[in-house]
DNA sequence: GAGCACTGC
């Protein structure tokens, strides 16, 4: 280990820059790398979202199941006018949100909603939204979609596009409800309401809630289901927020096709947001792609009422979606009808429907520092990085370091600490903050404290801050340039969990994240020349993943040519013959390539269509193997359940708990275990959760999603309709095992001579991941759900089968 | 002997 410290970090362009060499000034204490494990922080529970702390969450438990979510409704004030719509009874928008378990039951409903005040308030915002970039586009943006039905606009962060574009179009005369008259299935024609309501999608839960939120208050509505008057709403997974008033609705992507699933013309809507498709996840792919179809087909099944489309980024490469647009209005599939009513595009460019915008930001400038050689060990260079601008760059000004990953992040936690340690002590201190997706929701919380009194905050991040988190008093980014990526090899079968350089959008993004509050500075742990050679954006999701799940979304909605499926990116062809045959070993599709009976039933459940056949197997069996099913595809559908166990008195501790829930099939059994005794505990979940280092917030979204799979069950038919409180059985591993493999079949490994195990399907050598209980265990054969590369393959999730199950069930598909 | 980030009626 180096004990002088000699990267320098120049000002790009200026060569003559005096040298920063923090070597002289740093007490540089000979730490080496030291990779010790026990000195990790224990981390109780891993984080799912960044949300304030509930304070009322024990008492919450119990009322999870029914609530809904309605802790934002604004206090009622008695003196308040009460102002109550007439509503169809048969609307479940409008059922009172029944009240969780609180010290002091507050009324959530409606009745006596502060009007008044929520106006004033609104006032007040109104102050702020004038003085934001977008405001004033707002005639020009209002014009784009009356004279088109789609616009493209580019909106760079800070410009306030989320927030005030559905309120500059919700009164648009196009945006009412309309009559029409829409020719149904079945030829007859049908007179109904077309319109009225603004979606604007998100690729994440918390964003469609908090812009749900602040647009409420911006327009002096009640949120969501407080009210039947509220015109805001949000819907996303296990949490919808409607009123029969809503006429601005915050999604997920994923809410949004489901939507679709029922509604394909999305006849609600007049118009369709489609925000931050710059991040280019399956699911916005797969938004764009039916919207597409949408907007330049003939809308018969919206009897004739235009569709709004406005796709929105914050990242300026509009060519290529403004390509993918203009090639919809060149082949328009309304084809004959339209060109004779005139309405088909003028100049052959699709043009005409399409209008683009360009919206500055608001953002500071930040000025970039790169390398000057190039570097090999980043977390090194991190560390120099950070003690330069501590010592060099006047306070206040905190440091955000982005790294690959938690190990990165805690070896770089436990060298700034130490370092700290021989600092003079004239300096401000430093507190070093680790931030990543794994880390309790507690120690997440402490990145949005501000730092105390002459301390800078160093937070030491993953992408997480990126995109989902926005950590404020950052006015130095350190950036390492790499990322961990996800990618699934389609011939292999295989994901691989790589250290991947990012690209420049990346980069830039990460940049920008110095320049929230004040001008900033970003260094960059790479030279210059290597950031040329960066790839200009993000390789998008849908070539990195499976594609079966994407492929069974669009069956299910009649795309019965994927080749013909207008994809923003086209998939190697490769790859979708791949997911074509996997979604036809598990008859999710008839041999002719329409879907089944089976694949719409998959499709309709929140799972992969693997886990929604294996559902579909245990349903063939009897109703207490689909409940144990349903409990372990619960698990296996969240993050992990069980804690890491760091630390050594840890580890023994949590062998010990542990070992009433471990089953000697496999971690399938085991999940199957914990969830029981889990659901059996009534008094103290959360001490039970801590006693078996489980992760209380795991279990929770285990719950949630062993809920919702029951409650699809009993609507299909799978389960009976009563729940049926009876004694639970004892489980039948056997046909529990042998449903999984009607689903994973070709995950599957023997048992060779040589001790390790080697794929059924392909041969390949696949070690068991150490998190396993079947960890060092030899089984005749193995059944897994993940096959994973990092450092070798592993199979994640696995349980002991035999051999003769493995031949039937790949028989049988 | 190990866990980038998101998401779903």
């Amino acid at each position: 280990m180096p004990e002088k410290v000699h990267t320098r970090f120049d000002d790009s362009g200026d060569e003559s820059a005096k040298p920063s060499t923090v070597s002289e000034s740093i007490p540089v204490q000979n730490t080496g790398r030291k990779k010790n494990r026990s000195k990790k922080r224990k981390r109780d529970e891993p984080a799912d979202q960044l949300q304030p702390p509930k304070a009322d969450r024990e008492n919450e438990l119990h009322q999870r199941e029914n609530s809904v979510t309605a802790a934002a409704a604004p206090i009622p004030a008695p003196e308040a006018k009460p102002a109550i719509e007439k509503v169809p009874s048969s609307s479940t928008a409008t059922q009172p949100p029944k009240s969780k378990a609180r010290p002091k039951p507050k009324p959530l409903v409606d009745h006596k909603t502060n009007f008044t005040s929520l106006r004033e308030k609104a006032n007040t915002l109104y102050e702020m939204r004038k003085k934001l970039p977008i405001f004033g586009h707002a005639d020009e943006i209002r014009q784009n979609l009356r004279d088109h039905d789609v616009m493209l606009l580019v909106g760079e962060t800070g410009s306030g596009k989320s927030t005030q574009i559905p309120q500059f179009l919700v009164n648009e005369f196009w945006c009412r409800p309309t009559p029409a008259k829409i020719t149904k299935a079945d030829g007859k024609e049908k007179s109904e309401m077309v319109g009225g309501c603004i979606a604007i999608t998100q690729p994440r839960r918390v964003a469609a809630i908090t812009l749900a939120r602040r647009v409420a208050e911006e327009m002096g509505t009640p949120l969501g289901s407080s009210s039947p008057a509220s015109k805001v709403g949000y819907s996303v997974r296990f949490d919808t927020s409607t009123s029969p008033s809503t006429r601005v609705k915050f999604l997920t992507e994923g809410m949004l096709l489901q939507e679709m699933l029922h509604d394909p013309w999305l006849t609600r809507y007049s118009a369709v947001v489609v925000d931050e498709v710059h991040e280019r996840g399956v699911n916005v792919d797969l938004v764009v792609g039916f919207l597409r179809n949408l907007v330049s087909g003939k809308r018969e099944g919206r009897g004739g009422i235009p569709l709004k489309v406005a796709v929105m980024s914050a990242t300026a490469d509009m060519e290529s979606l403004l390509g993918f647009f203009q090639e919809g209005f060149k082949h328009p599939m309304r084809s004959q009808q339209a060109i004779t009513n005139g309405e088909a595009e003028q100049d052959g460019q699709g043009t005409k429907e399409i209008s683009v915008c360009h919206i500055k930001g608001r953002q500071f400038p930040v000025k970039t520092i790169y390398s000057p050689e190039p570097v090999h060990d980043f977390v090194d260079a991190a560390l120099k990085v950070i003690y330069q601008i501590h010592y060099k760059e006047p306070m206040p000004g905190d440091i955000l370091v982005f790294l690959t990953g938690q190990e990165t992040v805690e070896v770089l936690e436990h060298l700034v600490n130490e370092y700290a340690v021989g600092m003079d002590p004239a300096l401000p201190r430093i507190q070093v903050l680790p931030l990543f997706a794994a880390l309790p929701q507690a120690a997440q919380q402490r990145v949005f404290a501000p730092a105390p009194p002459r301390t800078r905050k160093v937070v030491l991040a993953t992408n997480i801050a990126e995109t989902s988190v926005t950590v404020s008093g950052v006015r130095y980014v350190v950036d390492c340039g790499k990322a961990k990526v996800k990618q699934f090899r389609t011939r292999l079968g295989l994901d691989s969990l790589l250290v991947k350089p990012i690209s420049k959008s990346a980069a830039i993004q990460r940049k920008g994240r110095a320049g929230r509050e004040a001008p900033g500075q970003c260094f960059r742990l790479y030279t210059e020349k290597d950031y040329l050679t960066l790839d200009e954006t993000t390789t998008p999701e849908i070539l990195r993943c499976d594609l079966s799940q994407a492929l069974l979304n669009m069956k299910a909605r009649g795309v019965d040519d994927i080749v013909r499926f207008p994809f923003l990116t086209r998939p190697p062809r490769e790859a979708l013959e791949k997911a074509l045959l996997q979604l036809l070993s598990i008859q999710a599709l008839e041999e002719t390539g329409g879907i089944s009976e089976t694949g719409l039933r998959i499709a309709k459940l929140p799972l992969t269509p693997t886990l929604g056949r294996v559902l579909l197997a245990a349903a063939e069996n009897d109703a207490n193997c689909l409940m144990d099913v349903i409990d372990i595809i619960s698990c296996l559908s969240v993050e992990n359940i069980f804690l890491n166990t760091n630390s050594e008195e840890k580890k023994e501790a949590a062998e010990t708990a542990r070992r009433d829930l471990y089953r000697r099939e496999g971690d399938h059994l085991t999940m199957l275990a914990t969830v029981r005794a889990y659901a059996a505990e009534n008094a103290d979940r959360k001490a039970w959760a801590e006693r078996h280092l489980v992760s209380h917030r795991a279990m929770q979204s285990v719950m949630d999603v062993r809920k919702q799979l029951r409650t699809q069950c009993r609507q299909a038919q799978l389960l009976p309709r009563d729940e049926g409180h009876g004694q639970l059985s004892d489980p039948s591993p056997i046909l529990i095992l042998q449903s999984f493999l009607t689903g994973f079949a070709a995950n599957t490994a023997r048992l060779v001579p040589d001790g390790s195990y080697r794929t059924v399907v392909g041969n390949q050598t696949v070690a068991i991941h150490p998190s396993s209980v079947l960890f060092s265990k030899k089984v005749e054969a193995i059944m897994y759900n993940e096959f994973v590369f990092t450092n070798r393959t592993y199979a994640r999730g696995v349980s002991a089968v035999q051999m003769d199950w493995v031949g039937e069930a790949l028989a049988g598909s």
